[in-house]
RNA sequence: GGAGAUAUAGCUCAGCCGGGAUGAGCGUUCGCCUCACACGCGAGAGGUCGUGGGUUCGAGCCCCACUGUCUCCACCA
């Protein structure tokens, strides 16, 4: 039996008991089911430091929709999810923590810090994941990992090791980016590239044997402590002859030679570069090429060490101003030049990175990378929408290799250990004791750990339980759907695709389904500086997470950045009012009433008319749906709730509600109001279901009221087209209908008659089969259009000249209005009408006059335009014959 | 320096295969507390679809150029 149910919506004290009735009822549990097809999603894996932002909840949100569609569907539905380890954000919180307890990092030691870790982990890292589920996320929480878990871990080991032996990882010292702060190398994904203002310093570096200077211009003065020479276009007249000379160095007591190279711009500058290969990646190229010394010149921490002579000990600005000040008092600084310039930042902290050479590991990225650009060609991978790929190709076809060791504590220790006694190097699945060229045991391993991305790149998989061959491997996986922002794909989206090529053999996905950021009301990004952020879980307390769903879904197209406002959310959070005022009146009036099945017979045409929608509704949305279109999809849902259901057809159904007098036990009452009973339920459970995905805890929470032997909407088949809910030929009647309805309110409305008062209607029309029509549905003109009594016949007898006419395509309705009627109004308005419709037969007749349009256009294009027309001159007619009328 | 996205109603955005802008929400105007809902109902007003060309019987949609805005990539010292 229907329960009372409050006027409003309250989300609050009904969306946590039903998050816990699904977890007790375990219905986001999937498992391996051969009788069923899988279908797979994994969740990025939010970092252990996370706090839930709009962005996690615009990806959650969307994900939660697909699963809980594909699960609807009957699919075993997959959403793996789990948390991420993220070294470096960690590494910096735990360290600053500790900082704050008066702590050392270094004191502490490698083992001290990752107990604290742990421990931090333990007390923190689940965080994030109750505040997912806040949202509602339906994900599989009893298969929660976590990247450094024991099984990720040797997934992440495994692959590390084939890796190795096949020779795409290697040991190398080369450029690399390099964070003074956090004191770790960086991969090229983790710089930013920022303009900054800075200045282009001329400095003079005299000709050793003779008089003269070379003058270079540079952008960081103090880096002339490590140069090694200066470069000079080998075409470039100007220097020909100083090729080969020597040149003395300033502030130091070296001399470095000019040497040419074509990599120097004649152009740009003074045309003489200077070369500091150990600090810059064009430097360390020519450097290469000439052969010249590579001096580092920079600490780990960005101090100027004893390469640096007198500056050693003084940070690099420091030493810059000091060094620009000498360079001054010796007449060797030309000028200086105002300039913007990209700088690498840190993306985590912001420092500047400084490009140092460093013994690291890396990973050669040519051949890994030719399946993953190919998986775009096959179509085995695609993003939604598609122009992603071009900026997951760009970055694939232009990738260098990926330097993946870090110099922190917390992540993936590298398995590589050194043999002290004769150098060997083992990389190994099991820790080794003993070296196994020379049978020492002195073995050290390898004080670095792995860049955060490289277990993440295996998630898809390691997940499962891989290099298992575990059932869930087998069964689950290639998953099929990735939703993620496109400030990801080079970060993760990449690696994945080409871990698991290399690893599985397949895509570890077929789609992509990118989405934008969340931005403010004003269009900015939400950032912490701008004290911008909205906090998802605050929306949640006020409005509901499934009005925070529905905001975040509306109107929003794939791969498009959207704006985040409460006017949306107060849109969001009417609409469930309005689904739950809807149901309300359902459940009201259900109360005592037969809902068994009805037999077609027993239907009304707008009983069979609303389930045709809903029918087709089914149909369209998931059309939508299989094509992510979940934005365009929802606004579907929408409008048919609103407009449809709610605004015409529980409208046109209130008649056969409420029992007049001596109705109480008229059979054809009953039977009508059975019926109209049953569609009014069958309807809204359909609407529901639709909405479910978008909206789990209201649909849920109606759907359990209004039919106590369901236990939930999440375990209920998704709707598809039945056939026997097709019945096409209502839907005219009631557009009909509709039309003279809207007729006759508009015309109340020109006339100002007050909604109260109610007037007589007369419906006109010759034709025999529209009178049956407007006969079968004069209820609707009480209970819509306001009329007293109506009449249909077929000609004007009996209707009073002055009376008010609307006019649709198939009839005309007289009301009269003697008392009101205002000819000249009525005039006016009857013109405006007739100025309308010329319009539009001018349209049609454009048309349909056009020899090449009618040669060439489609046929069906051409009817329908024929059809439009004589609909019009019909109209036409009837509103001129009004017109004279009014004028005699 | 490359690449991409975007330009539609006052605002925020949809617009599938080219076929009347039939767009939606918010805002706005007028009238209504009509026994589900004022978080509501009814009726309106409001758009040369950035500019200029082209293809087509027909262009918001396709092609070219331009302009504005945003984003990403990039080692010009």
């Amino acid at each position: 039996m229907a329960k009372e149910l409050s006027k409003t919506y309250n989300p609050t004290e009904i969306e946590d008991r039903l998050y816990q009735k699904w977890l007790n009822k375990k219905y986001f549990a999937a498992n391996v089911n051969k009788a069923k097809k899988p279908f797979t999603i994994v969740m990025p894996p939010p970092n252990i430091t996370g706090q839930l932002h709009m962005g996690h909840a615009l990806d959650n949100t969307l994900q939660d929709i697909l699963i809980r569609w594909k699960r609807m569907q009957g699919f075993e539905a997959l959403w793996q999810p789990g948390t991420d380890h993220a070294s470096i954000a960690t590494e910096v919180k735990i360290t600053n923590m500790l900082k704050d307890k008066g702590i050392d990092k270094a004191e502490l030691g490698r083992e001290g810090f990752l107990k604290e870790a742990w421990k931090w982990r333990a007390e923190y890292g689940s965080r994030i994941v109750s505040q997912l589920k806040k949202l509602g996320s339906s994900a599989d929480w009893d298969r929660e990992r976590f990247t450094m878990d024991e099984g990720c871990s040797k997934a992440v080991r495994e692959v590390f090791c084939r890796l190795y032996e096949k020779g795409y990882i290697y040991q190398g010292s080369r450029i690399i980016n390099w964070c003074p702060v956090c004191q770790t190398s960086l991969s090229d994904a983790e710089v930013e590239h920022e303009e900054q203002h800075g200045h282009f310093w001329h400095i003079l570096y005299p000709i050793v044997g003779q008089d003269g200077f070379v003058e270079i211009a540079t952008t960081r003065p103090e880096t002339l402590l490590g140069d090694t020479a200066v470069a000079v276009n080998p075409d470039d007249e100007r220097y020909k002859e100083l090729v080969g000379k020597m040149l003395k160095l300033p502030l130091t007591d070296r001399e470095i030679p000019v040497i040419a190279d074509a990599y120097v711009d004649k152009e740009f500058g003074t045309g003489c570069v200077k070369i500091t290969p150990a600090h810059d990646p064009n430097d360390f190229e020519v450097g290469k090429r000439h052969n010249l010394e590579e001096i580092n010149i920079l600490n780990d921490d960005g101090t100027i060490n004893e390469n640096g002579g007198k500056y050693c000990g003084m940070d690099r600005y420091e030493a810059r101003k000091v060094m620009v000040e000498e360079l001054k008092e010796q007449g060797l600084l030309v000028k200086v030049v105002d300039h913007t310039h990209n700088v690498g930042t840190h993306d985590r902290c912001h420092t500047t990175v400084e490009p140092m050479i460093k013994k690291q590991w890396f990973v050669r990225m040519d051949e890994l990378a030719k399946p993953a650009i190919e998986a775009i060609k096959t179509g085995e991978l695609k993003f939604v929408p598609e122009h992603f790929d071009k900026t997951y190709l760009h970055w694939l076809e232009t990738i260098h290799d990926w330097c993946i060791s870090r110099q922190l504590w917390w992540g993936h220790r590298i398995p590589a250990w050194t043999c002290p006694d004769c150098g060997e190097l083992i990389v190994s699945r099991e820790d080794p004791t003993v070296c196994p060229k020379c049978g020492g045991t002195r073995l050290v391993q390898d004080e670095d750990s792995l860049d955060t991305w490289f277990s993440s790149a295996l998630w898809p998989f390691s997940t499962l339980g891989w290099p298992e061959k575990t059932p869930e491997m087998e069964y689950f996986f290639p998953t099929d759907v990735l939703v993620t922002g496109y400030d990801i794909i080079f970060f993760w989206v990449i690696r994945m695709v080409f871990s698991s090529y290399e690893q599985t053999g397949k895509s570890p996905f077929h789609t992509v389904l990118i989405h934008g950021l969340v931005r403010d009301e004003l269009g900015r990004k939400m950032s912490k500086s701008l004290g911008n952020g909205i906090d998802p879980l605050e929306v949640i307390d006020r409005y509901g997470a499934d009005a925070l769903r529905l905001t975040l879904v509306t109107g929003n197209a794939p791969g498009n950045d959207m704006r985040f406002s409460y006017t949306k959310m107060d849109a969001s959070r009417n609409f469930a009012n309005k689904v739950w005022n809807a149901s309300r009146f359902i459940m009201m009036n259900m109360e005592g009433v037969d809902t068994a099945k009805v037999t077609t017979d027993m239907l009304a045409d707008e009983d069979k008319w609303i389930l045709t929608k809903v029918n087709h509704l089914a149909a369209e949305v998931t059309d939508n749906m299989d094509n992510y279109d979940l934005g365009i999809a929802l606004q579907k849902i929408y409008d048919f709730i609103w407009d449809e259901f709610c605004d015409w057809y529980i409208e046109m159904v209130k008649p056969r509600m409420y029992a007049r007098e001596g109705q109480e036990d008229d059979a054809a009452f009953l039977q009508s109001r059975r019926a109209a009973c049953w569609t009014l339920k069958t309807v809204l459970i359909q609407s529901l279901k639709l909405l479910h995905p978008y909206m789990p805890f209201i649909t849920e929470e109606i759907f359990c009221n209004l039919q106590d032997d369901e236990e939930s909407i999440m375990v209920s088949a998704w709707p598809v087209e039945k056939q026997e809910w097709s019945f096409d030929d209502v839907e005219h009647k009631v557009e009909m209908m509709k039309e003279a309805v809207r007729a006759i309110r508009q015309v109340r409305t020109d006339m100002n008659v007050a909604p109260g008062k109610k007037a007589a209607v007369f419906v006109v029309s010759e034709n025999e089969a529209v009178r049956k029509v407007f006969e079968d549905g004069k209820a609707f003109f009480a209970a819509l259009g306001s009329a007293s009594h109506v009449a249909i016949q077929a000609d004007k007898a009996g209707i009073p000249d002055d009376a008010v006419s609307a006019v649709t395509a198939n009839a005309s309705m007289y009301i009269p209005l003697a008392e009101l009627i205002d000819i000249d109004k009525e005039i006016a308005r009857l013109e405006k009408e007739e100025k309308r419709l010329k319009g539009e037969l001018a349209r049609s007749a454009g048309m349909l006059r056009n020899e090449k349009f009618l040669s060439k256009a489609p046929a069906d294009k051409i009817a329908e335009e024929k059809a439009k027309e004589a609909k019009y001159t019909q109209l036409m007619e009837q509103v001129q014959a009004r017109l004279a009328q009014l004028k005699k």
